[in-house]
DNA sequence: CTAGGGTTAG
């Protein structure tokens, strides 16, 4: 299930990122110096085309990376290693990776850098098994890998599934070839260890590298934060500081991120003093992480001052807040946080913004006003309901007492209703007391996942509760003969 | 003249 999501959240980034990168300012440099291309006086020289493929790749102009393609075969620089390897790179950058591949394989030489180029290209497109294979057939042919190539292999194990023990091969390979002082290559390693949970091997790492980077630091303190060593990561911030390092904006957001998860506003506060003193607060993604802090840590109205101090603010910045506003159970401020954002008519409000006002909804009880947001995403905003909104809809409606209506979108909805659908569902079929539905929502937590004990108690809680003795000893027994864990404080019959 | 690291936010 996580890997499912992992892939339709790098679909979503994929498309943002092509949105939010598609024409900066630095591409009109390029097509300037390239004004040479259609015809005009100048031709461009092989090395002005090299540098323009690089800010194409960079800015993922993609129009004009294939005009240049385009000229290059016209001009016969079709060979040139340079111009192929920059090509490659453009491909791969661009989300073509069929094209970057079909560039490699028709260039008559390698060097380490169209590989390199290659198999970043897989790794980047979520390739990363193909991106390991290709790193292989490298090891079997002339070229050598160097530090760029490792640090693009181990990347490419972040989140393939299996891919630890290749990271672990790699890192003896890197052992082996001395490039274990690289900051580069030991940043990734670090990431990829605590990636997968290895917290011990990247802390190992970390300890053995001297001369350290703010990007290695960055790794660290974030592989903690991701494992909940958040205790850690603050630790490791102030030790960061005592070496004169000074933090950029992404140790700001780890490390406010770390405080949201402890729930330590003093520590936030202090961070946020520091986010002031370096000017940072301009970031979106700092100030974000502001008033997660903030609301995760209690402190609401804090959180709406930072957001008021914002002057850039984009729908995240907003979505953000109304979850805080939702998640502390102050429905109604979110959803008029939410009433006046649509006022504004500056920003436009995407799924995720839904989902914290649907969420809102839920917390409050507000029904029918759930079901008329539902209904404005898709007639007033053309947006399309994912997962996320259907399981809030659903809720709401099980949680008013209405489980066949929640049941029957279940059965409408265009998704496979998942593990935290079913769930939430099975704890209003409690509530409730519907034997039926919740014995089909148990029997569906249990094929997802047989080894956790939570739906055979919430069952057999309900058939207690209907004085079903034989049913509850049925789900004793299941238990007992599936050797399910229980974990402390587990009992047959609650105590309400 | 070509390739590489860290949250890419809710």
């Amino acid at each position: 299930m996580i890997r499912a999501n992992w892939i339709v959240f790098g679909k979503i980034c994929k498309k943002d990122y092509l949105r939010k990168h598609s024409k900066s300012a630095s591409t009109y440099g390029a097509l300037e110096s390239l004004s040479g291309i259609n015809g005009l006086t100048a031709k461009p020289t092989k090395y002005v085309l090299c540098t323009a493929l690089t800010s194409c790749a960079k800015t993922l102009n993609w129009h004009l990376g294939i005009h240049i393609h385009a000229y290059m075969i016209r001009s016969g620089y079709e060979d040139n290693l340079f111009l192929s390897s920059a090509l490659v790179d453009f491909y791969a950058k661009c989300f073509a990776i069929v094209d970057a591949r079909k560039v490699f394989s028709g260039m008559k030489i390698h060097d380490p850098v169209s590989w390199t180029s290659l198999i970043n290209g897989f790794s980047i497109n979520g390739q990363g098994r193909d991106a390991l294979l290709l790193f292989k057939k490298m090891l079997c042919s002339q070229i050598k890998p160097n530090c760029h190539t490792f640090v693009s292999a181990i990347s490419a194990c972040v989140g393939q599934n299996g891919a630890l023990e290749h990271c672990s091969t790699l890192h003896a390979h890197v052992i082996k070839r001395g490039y274990d002082t690289n900051n580069f290559v030991v940043s990734s390693l670090i990431a990829c260890y605590a990636n997968w949970g290895h917290i011990g091997d990247a802390i190992l790492l970390f300890g053995e590298t001297s001369e350290k980077d703010i990007v290695v630091y960055n790794s660290m303190i974030s592989g903690y934060s991701q494992n909940l060593y958040s205790e850690d990561a603050l630790k490791l911030f102030v030790e960061m500081k005592k070496k004169n390092l000074s933090p950029t904006d992404h140790t700001l957001c780890t490390i406010l991120n770390a405080c949201s998860s402890l729930a330590v506003l003093l520590q936030g506060r202090q961070v946020h003093s520091l986010v002031i003193k370096m000017g940072s607060a301009r970031n979106v993604f700092v100030a974000n992480a502001l008033i997660d802090m903030y609301s995760k840590g209690g402190d609401i109205d804090d959180a709406q001052c930072v957001l008021d101090q914002t002057s850039k603010k984009d729908i995240v910045l907003w979505t953000t807040m109304i979850m805080g506003y939702a998640q502390c159970g102050r429905g109604s401020e979110a959803l008029e946080l939410f009433d006046c954002l649509l006022t504004k008519q500056e920003l436009v409000p995407d799924n995720i913004t839904f989902t914290a006002v649907l969420t809102a909804c839920n917390h409050a009880g507000f029904l029918d006003k759930g079901v008329e947001y539902f209904n404005k995403m898709t007639t007033d905003y053309g947006l399309s309901p994912d997962i996320d909104q259907y399981a809030c809809l659903i809720d709401l409606y099980a949680r008013n007492g209405n489980l066949s209506k929640a049941r029957a979108l279940m059965e409408e909805m265009p998704h496979d209703p998942n593990y935290v659908i079913w769930s939430s569902f099975l704890s209003s079929c409690k509530i409730y007391g519907d034997v039926e539905l919740g014995r089909e929502a148990a029997e569906q937590l249990i094929k997802m996942d047989p080894c956790n004990a939570a739906p055979y108690l919430t069952l057999a809680h309900i058939y207690a509760r209907k004085g079903l003795w034989n049913e509850v000893a049925e789900m004793r027994r299941l238990v007992h003969q599936r050797r399910i864990r229980k974990s402390a404080g587990w009992s047959w019959v609650e105590v309400d």
